[in-house]
DNA sequence: ATTACTAGTAGACGAGTAA
DNA sequence: TTTACTCGTCTACTAGTAA
């Protein structure tokens, strides 16, 4: 996003514009940009335009309100702050076993896929993967991840079906290398697959409700690894 | 800060500029910003003008590092996205019950602040105060609250000595009433001082090191109220 | 290689003003 | 009052190039 974008979507949202319509004119959306009204209003048009605002242009007083991809806009940015100030190379997520719906599961055991696993995290996954619903006050640290670059590998057909890019991280739970899988049009949910070259659960002994700790490696990639993030 | 100083310094702090120097041409970073080598240099000499970058120019590459003052700037506007993101008008701080140095309760509990907080906040304080240690995990909500509007009470000269500018924020505690209150020269450590129409200690029972929620009330001010922040 | 000057240009801004 | 047009100015950019 534009940086002239970014600054007045930020000030929009500290003045309440993501949840709810705010009634600003164009005026006082410049002082607090600290440019003029007619600036400001060029501004709110330019942002219009880009989708990151709708607008109710009453007769009086326009309402102004930050869309969803505005929204998105805004936690790139914050997930930026947060990898500098508070994450270093390693991210802890807390969560509990859960039994995935199966899907997911299927999903990443298709063979393209673990041929590619052997070639850039250096082990066969075990087939099947382990899910991890993740502690809510560590779900923020989700979405940095998903900002972060992993390991891509590339998605194929088969069968008619596609399946699409998943990027891999390399992590650890309980001192045993394993990977957290994402896939490229994630549900966006709150549980972490993981792949590991033994079976965890019997490997740990390990069942549905039990607390893990799961350590992602987010340190920067040999150049020679393809770059590419979820979000 | 200017938006434009923002975003370059964020981007050098994401390259790892925080804590070290960095080696960068002013062509890689460039490309980070999007713009040409000849604006990156630019930029950088503006940065440095404006102290919110250090630079090391050596024969074959400038090595780079963002200063305090940059550190500064950069922790503003991160809160700035705490506030979108993660903050309602109440933050809860979590901390501990330590006896104070003394030092702040003297000077909170002189007689002109006394009166003001009569009028802004509808109590007048106990003579003493109420220091909360609180937790490491809840020290980033602090620069927050600090950087928040709150209640101003004026500076006043005693005796040749000089009482600066106090901000007090309403809070509650174990749902008692009381105010959280922060000296314009804080000496910014992780200290709160509290004070409230009771004597605390006596009316909760609690003792050093007995550990205590303290609920900040920021919910925006009456427009009447003089805004300010501490930082 | 670098960094950073000068010069020319495109675009961002605010004043004036219409609707 | 609003919002937002046109237009002149001025800033911020890049290209070329020196050191």
């Amino acid at each position: 996003m534009d940086e002239k974008f970014s600054f007045a979507l930020r000030k929009i949202a500290l003045l309440g514009g993501i949840n709810n319509y705010i009634a600003i004119s164009s005026r006082e959306l410049g002082d607090a940009l600290e440019m003029s009204q007619q600036s400001a209003s060029k501004r709110i048009l330019e942002l219009l335009d880009e989708k990151y605002l709708v607008r109710d242009l009453g007769a009086r007083r326009q309402r102004i309100k930050i869309t969803e991809k505005g929204v998105e806009e805004l936690k790139k940015e914050y997930n930026e702050y947060r990898r500098i100030f508070e994450l270093t190379d390693r991210v802890t997520l807390r969560g509990k076993i859960v039994t995935g719906m199966g899907q997911g599961g299927y999903y990443i055991t298709q063979k393209p896929y673990m041929d590619q696993f052997q070639g850039k995290l250096e082990f066969r996954p075990y087939e099947g993967t382990l899910n991890v619903k993740v502690a809510k006050e560590d779900r923020g640290k989700l979405e940095v991840i998903r900002s972060m670059p992993g390991h891509v590998m590339d998605g194929f057909e088969k069968d008619g079906r596609t399946f699409g890019k998943v990027t891999a991280y390399k992590a650890r739970i309980h001192n045993i290398d394993c990977a957290i899988v994402v896939p490229e049009r994630s549900h966006y949910d709150d549980v972490l697959e993981l792949v590991c070259k033994y079976h965890l659960r019997r490997t740990l002994s390990i069942n549905d409700g039990d607390d893990v700790d799961v350590v992602v490696d987010l340190s920067p990639l040999s150049p020679e690894d393809k770059i590419s993030c979820v979000s």
